[in-house]
DNA sequence: CAGGTGGAGCTCGTGAACGA
DNA sequence: TCGTTCACGAGCTCCACCTG
């Protein structure tokens, strides 16, 4: 993040807005000054020379994140940025580890303009980003030599997905980005829900239905045609592209991001509002997913010594100053001693995520294949395997929870809370998510908000002083 | 009174049974 | 064989109680 931190009126904040703009080294600044644009090649170029994929991958997962925030009174930024997702999947990945994985600093502003998370204003900014990803999703990425596919996830909090998918609000009677399900049916769960799952075809479809705010005579800016009513609209045979609403869907969709992943979108921010409802038994979804596992004393100072030997200060066994109350968990070692004997799986990732320099970036890259080795020879001392759920199983586990939750509500005679899009969200399409992503903590939106609120802090300090 | 202790109730990973 | 389901037990947090 730019530092700029100097005594500023509160009249102030458009010069401030342009002098952030401009430090962060814009490709290019828009006429108006209020809008940046950042070569999606060059980030992940830059991204790729500091920390290339292991040897033996070559396939490169970027998330697209969109996010709109009140920075200032009367002014509100709407921000595109890219992660590159890491392949955490199998890793352990613990609160400390998760505040690096969300830090702002892993996540690369795209795009970044003055205005409110509208669709026409999103439309309009994101033209270039579009055309980039499209390309870049078809040609690939070459850097240092070596040659990246890219497959793109888009992501965004609700408000986000049913902008960019050119949908109504939250409150609409279609309120759900993924399926036909109605208000009324939000709460239903099992067999007596039988929805209709959006597609891009059914969306276009949809698209030159009659809908609100439109008037007739209606000109179709894809079919060039001229509808008198909505009958006659109903009436026309159905076009093979889109109306000009829907058109800025596809090109999104259809085009720089891929159909497929239109249905992994994870709208991280849904999570935050479920877990502010006070839905703690879905808790566990992205929160504190800490793996870990018991070995016995012998095994645990073979695995210490080993980490000191790669990471030195980085080895941490147990987290020190533990609340009072904490059970101090003794396990009996193979020959016969009581220890502590529990440790983190995730250990050496403490170096990927909070070195921020390749050395240690590669350091830890060896560390941890080194380590999943060594795990494997740990099991196959204690004469067990170590098998963890399948993605079905904890696709079961988090539809069943959610379940639970509606029951729960239902019982409780709420109206208002009974049915919201994210309790139906949650039983349908997190465990469909869990199914496609494996563990969605690496899928994160909270980088991104971290740097609404950066960017919120540094207009406040700035302008207040 | 501060800090330690231990139980209750929770989350969550994992083994295993079961059935299609 | 694979998905579904349950049981078990580990760690964690909270809280009441204990102790110096």
């Amino acid at each position: 993040m730019p530092s700029f931190r100097k005594n500023a009126s509160k009249q102030k904040t458009i010069d401030l807005m342009q002098q952030h703009f401009e430090e962060m080294d814009p490709e290019t600044l828009e006429e108006d000054e209020k809008t940046i644009i950042i070569s999606l090649h060059k980030v992940l170029t830059e991204h790729l020379c500091m920390f290339p994929l292991p040897e033996d991958r070559t396939d490169l997962k970027i998330k697209v994140d969109g996010d709109g925030a009140p920075v200032m009174p009367r002014v509100h930024h709407t921000c595109v940025a890219i992660k590159v997702i890491r392949y955490f999947e199998d890793m352990g990945i613990s609160e400390e580890e998760w505040e690096g994985l969300n830090s702002p600093f892993t996540s690369h502003t795209l795009l970044l303009f003055d205005g409110k998370e509208d669709y026409e204003d999103i439309k309009e900014h994101t033209k270039r980003l579009r055309q980039e990803l499209a390309d870049i999703r078809r040609d690939g990425l070459q850097v240092d030599g070596r040659q990246y596919t890219v497959s793109v996830i888009a992501g965004g909090d609700l408000k986000w997905l049913n902008a960019v998918c050119a949908l109504s609000t939250c409150s609409h009677t279609f309120p759900c980005p993924w399926c036909l399900v109605c208000q009324g049916e939000l709460h239903l769960t099992g067999a007596d829900l039988k929805y209709t799952r959006r597609t891009l075809a059914l969306m276009s479809e949809h698209a030159h239905l009659p809908h609100d705010g439109m008037e007739y005579p209606w000109e179709c800016e894809c079919c060039e045609f001229t509808y008198d009513s909505p009958q006659a609209l109903i009436d026309e045979e159905a076009p093979t592209t889109n109306a000009a609403r829907l058109k800025f869907q596809l090109e999104h969709f259809g085009v720089g991001w891929h159909k497929e992943n239109l249905w992994g979108l994870i709208p991280e921010d849904m999570v935050a509002d479920l877990l502010h409802h006070d839905l703690r038994e879905i808790h566990f979804i992205l929160e504190r997913t800490c793996k870990r596992f018991l070995i016995t004393a012998a095994l645990a100072e073979a695995y210490c010594e080993f980490l000191r030997q790669y990471v030195g200060c980085f080895v941490k066994v147990k987290k020190e100053g533990k609340k009072a109350g904490a059970k101090k968990t003794k396990q009996p070692n193979i020959i016969g001693r009581e220890c502590e004997a529990t440790l983190k799986v995730c250990e050496p990732l403490m170096v990927l995520i909070h070195g921020v320099d390749t050395e240690n970036y590669h350091l830890a890259m060896k560390v941890w294949s080194a380590f999943k080795a060594l795990r494997t020879e740990m099991f196959a001392r204690l004469g067990k395997g170590h098998t963890m759920h399948t993605r079905a199983q904890k696709a079961y586990r988090i539809r069943r929870k959610a379940g639970e939750y509606i029951s729960a509500k239902l019982t409780l005679g709420s109206v208002s809370e009974d049915g919201t899009q994210y309790s139906h969200i949650a039983y349908w399409h997190f465990p469909e998510m869990v199914m496609k992503h494996g563990d969605l903590v690496d899928l994160s939106t909270q980088a991104l908000e971290h740097l609404h609120w950066l960017r919120k802090k540094d207009y406040r300090d700035l302008s207040n002083k």
